[in-house]
DNA sequence: TGTACATATGAATGATTGTTCATATGTTTA
DNA sequence: TAAACATATGAACAATCATTCATATGTACA
């Protein structure tokens, strides 16, 4: 996909509003230190809800209501273990464009 | 930078929780539609902030509002020209985060 | 110099959001 | 089956945010 225009894709103006739309929300749903740092928990390997909890001190509470959200968004991915659950990285997209938004924030 | 390690540069607990707030505070920036359409149109080519306004059917006021957040987290880049002032996108990591981001959507 | 134009900014308001606390669901093991 | 544990969810509150309207700043041109 070119870089200067990454919308071959997008036909109609409805389909190109839609995906905006879609984009703005998966960003506003990554613009939240809480939800940024169990990210880059999960970037380092999947981890249980209570693992992340007592990792990022949050409480178990917090935690699993941001990995609903997390979740809606299909930026994290889940597994059922017994009674835990199992939290990943949903793609490589999501590990990217973490990377890419560390670089811009560090040539800041 | 490794992409399963992209914190390599950051040595202290201090120096990641602050990489982590301005990662947090740029995703919270493009969180949001209007600026996204913003961003979208610039990555199409710099514009006057009439012309924004205009093609995204926006008040003046709130284009330039929205403006002064991406500036203030260099997401865009300005020139002055007469009395007009020129936008563009800051740099290409805004660009391919965007393509990432579009890539993770149309893949929901 | 004065008028028109382009952009920026301040204040106010209505809406949205993250957290906490309490409770619920579901699973294991004693 | 009962108790303990892991996770999820609902309601409520405090805080944050985007928009609008009014106004300010600065530039160009008559």
């Amino acid at each position: 996909m070119d870089v200067k225009d990454p919308l071959k894709a997008v036909r109609t103006r409805e389909d190109l509003e839609s995906v905006l739309y879609d984009l703005s929300e998966t960003f506003r749903v990554l613009g939240d230190l809480t939800r940024v740092r169990i990210l880059m928990a999960l970037i380092g390997g999947e981890m249980y809800v209570r693992d992340l909890a007592e990792s990022l001190e949050i409480s178990d509470s917090a935690v699993s209501h941001q990995l609903r959200i997390l979740r809606n968004c299909r930026l994290v991915k889940f597994r059922k273990e017994g009674k835990n659950v199992v939290y990943s990285i949903s793609d490589e997209h999501v590990a990217t464009i973490f990377h890419e938004g560390i670089e811009h924030v560090e040539g800041m």
